[in-house]
DNA sequence: ACTATCTTTCAATTTATTTTGAAAGTTCAG
DNA sequence: CTGAACTTTCAAAATAAATTGAAAGATAGT
């Protein structure tokens, strides 16, 4: 396999994945783009690249922006602005994981500590108690695992942690 | 608040936030009216209480029996289909991690496993070559995290992996 | 075999999301 | 201040995904 070909696949299959996550396609490609990009683009080059219109480029970058996934880069003498992804994987995982924790985990903790019931005195309401409280540990969990990601800054964590489940 | 309205927001909820994450809304509502009943429904009570068409809940129903989450259930005399939700939000979890490990994980081990350049000679191949490891390995500790999320079935794993991070 | 009851399918429609591209906005050098 | 170079916005258009409902397919009782 080529560089060229191996290249087009995986930006492909990036934004394939992506949609599957709810991410949509094209911010997953311009993500794809950058990373294995050796230099800065500009966004002239990713609309080139990924033959999306300006607009579009544009939006998905400052998305990218917000996620903290790729960061500006100003070249002296230029006037343009560059964009360089974020390349160490372990990184972005975390940053994807803090993301997450906080636009996912968060609101779905505090909607259900507000669906408490005040007496759960029939069978539905009964029903419906358990599954909330369940719901809540599991989402507990989640929360303390995307942690557990986030803070393992130090890599014998890491490899601490792949070790104990493997 | 009152059942009722705790049981509609909850089902709101659940409904929205599976979007975020690839999964249709009708078929997390689906889900959550299941999880909180506490006895087994017919397609036609989803149906009304959802307010949604026959096709569209016989497509969500198939689709969560095809997920594990929900299971026919026959009632003696009664000619027909029933579903229940599994209500262990524990076995639920493990569900969803197995069914994203294979349908998700799986594929994307397989391509990165193909993207192996023969020779990285340019700066673009060097730097491509570094990404698909980092990606790899990381894809590996997901890989590794949803299996001991599989496989901890006893409590006391559960607990101490909790603990170890809290 | 016929009918009543229930389930599945699928083409057409509706709804939601993504993309475009032209216009407006910004910034900086001269 | 003005114009060139670049970025951002946003309404309209295109695309993709979910939903409907009627028709076809099962299945069981008689």
């Amino acid at each position: 396999m080529t560089y060229e070909e191996a290249k087009a696949k995986f930006i492909q299959t990036w934004g394939t994945l992506a949609t599957q996550w709810g991410i949509n396609r094209t911010m997953a490609q311009i993500h794809a783009l950058l990373l294995i990009a050796p230099e800065p683009l500009s966004a002239e080059d990713v609309m080139e690249q990924l033959l999306i219109s300006r607009g579009n480029a544009n939006m998905n970058l400052r998305d990218l922006i917000d996620w903290g996934l790729i960061f500006r880069h100003l070249k002296p003498g230029e006037r343009r602005e560059f964009f360089v992804a974020e390349k160490d994987i372990w990184k972005v995982a975390r940053q994807v994981a803090k993301e997450r924790r906080r636009r996912e985990i968060k609101p779905v903790l505090e909607v259900l500590a507000e669906l408490q019931l005040a007496d759960a005195d029939t069978p539905e309401a009964e029903e419906f108690q358990k599954v909330i409280n369940g719901i809540r540990s599991v989402a507990g969990f989640a929360d303390n695992t995307l942690n557990a990601v986030i803070r393992a800054e130090e890599n014998w964590l890491m490899g601490q942690f792949i070790k104990v489940f493997k």
